[in-house]
DNA sequence: TAGTGTGAATGGATTCACAGCC
DNA sequence: GGCTGTGAATCCATTCACACTA
């Protein structure tokens, strides 16, 4: 792989949406789809699905369009999915246990293989989703990163913990962070970090939802005021 | 509430950001906040939270800062999340579960009052997390939203289900949907939609580490070479 | 002096438009 | 004719720089 010069960080968001959907024409049967067809379907321009691609190679023919299994194999590598990641989660709480048993994971590569827990009621005990896992205590966390070569962790502890567990992890030599937590992690710059705060999303919907209800009101007095 | 011109997108996904910092700074007793201090604490330039806080209106007093209590309830209220949203589930399976047992969502004024699921052996059970909800069946899901007054809808179903569920609560009346299938929705441009996939983080995650290991492995060679 | 609010300048990302190819 | 790949043009967001204020 090349490790280009800058590439936009929300063209490569782009890349996982154009691989599921290359996904769902594959199972179609699809051999070919065009730039304005994976645009279409994704609700973008066909320009910025060619530039987005462009960034990384040449994958299409021009007249007709590209080849669905090339470009998924070629989206695969660049997204680093051609092959398994092993990933570990700390916390085994409510939200942990939920995406242990998430199958979307090990879909794409992603191999839950170590789950701990700073709680000892929970150490010990098998996943209900997945009973290979056992809970480990998490002072088990450092040599089993060593061990198993783990690279991605999946934080779900409590926000109070969760700069700690972070750092612990880092430290363990882990190089890419999922956080739930609803805080803004202090960490090296050469580690990767991807987070996801529920509570933002929600207040993102309530002030777009607010925002649509003070336009249609506005909307219904302007055409009151017009009647007159 | 001014139904403003244009507020751009990652203005208001700070504002968010914004609120969270401005309540631990309450927690800790603080009266005032520059810019210059948030934009450290969230790593922004000062300049950055002016010109946000700005779309909105005009919160600060030069040479002073802003006042912590008044611009959180000021940022509260834009964001619409100065009352309470009813808000309703669907899909009690393993997300659905660990999402009902958040209780970062109840911290924030977003109330869950319904769960829905069409697998009838979960109808009728109550939660694990709250005993008060009981699972109902998806097909009370129209008189409910009606009933409760709900614009906010979690949606935790299947990827198969899940366009064909937001089709429903749209026509029920919801008008904002949070989605956690790895699909693109199509739906009315009047109903707000947040999206999370958990598999697109994680690619994006390995594209990361995999790219920083490729600048490090180039690093390494180019020393290397340097050193002959 | 410390710090806001804001026009102007810069920097990035998206879209346009078209040459070149199948 | 249909479609890619890509410079140029446009659009949008961020940062700069400074007048102004407590």
């Amino acid at each position: 792989m090349k490790p280009d010069g800058n590439i936009p960080a929300p063209a490569v968001r782009r890349l996982s949406l154009y691989l599921r959907q290359l996904e769902l024409l594959w199972a179609d049967d699809r051999q070919k789809v065009s730039s304005k067809e994976l645009g279409a379907a994704l609700r973008l321009t066909d320009s910025q699905i060619r530039k987005d691609l462009a960034y990384f190679g040449q994958f299409g023919q021009a007249g007709v369009g590209y080849d669905i299994t090339e470009l998924t194999t070629n989206i695969r590598r660049i997204l680093g999915t051609d092959r398994t990641w092993n990933v570990l989660l700390v916390g085994a709480g409510n939200l942990g246990s939920a995406l242990s048993a998430y199958r979307g994971f090990a879909k794409r590569g992603f191999r839950l293989v170590a789950v701990f827990d700073s709680d000892k009621k929970k150490v010990g005990k098998p996943l209900l989703s997945n009973p290979e896992l056992v809970v480990q205590h998490i002072d088990m966390l450092e040599d089993e990163v060593k061990r198993r070569e783990i690279h991605l962790a999946i934080n779900a502890v409590p926000a109070e913990a969760a700069q700690q567990i972070a750092h612990r992890l880092v430290k363990a030599g882990v190089k890419g962070l999922f956080n739930f937590a609803p805080v803004n992690l202090d960490i090296d710059a050469d580690v990767a970090v991807a987070s996801v705060d529920l509570a933002v999303q929600l207040e993102q919907l309530s002030f777009q939802v607010s925002m649509n209800q003070s336009i249609a009101d506005a909307e219904k007095t302007r055409k009151k005021r017009r009647k007159k």
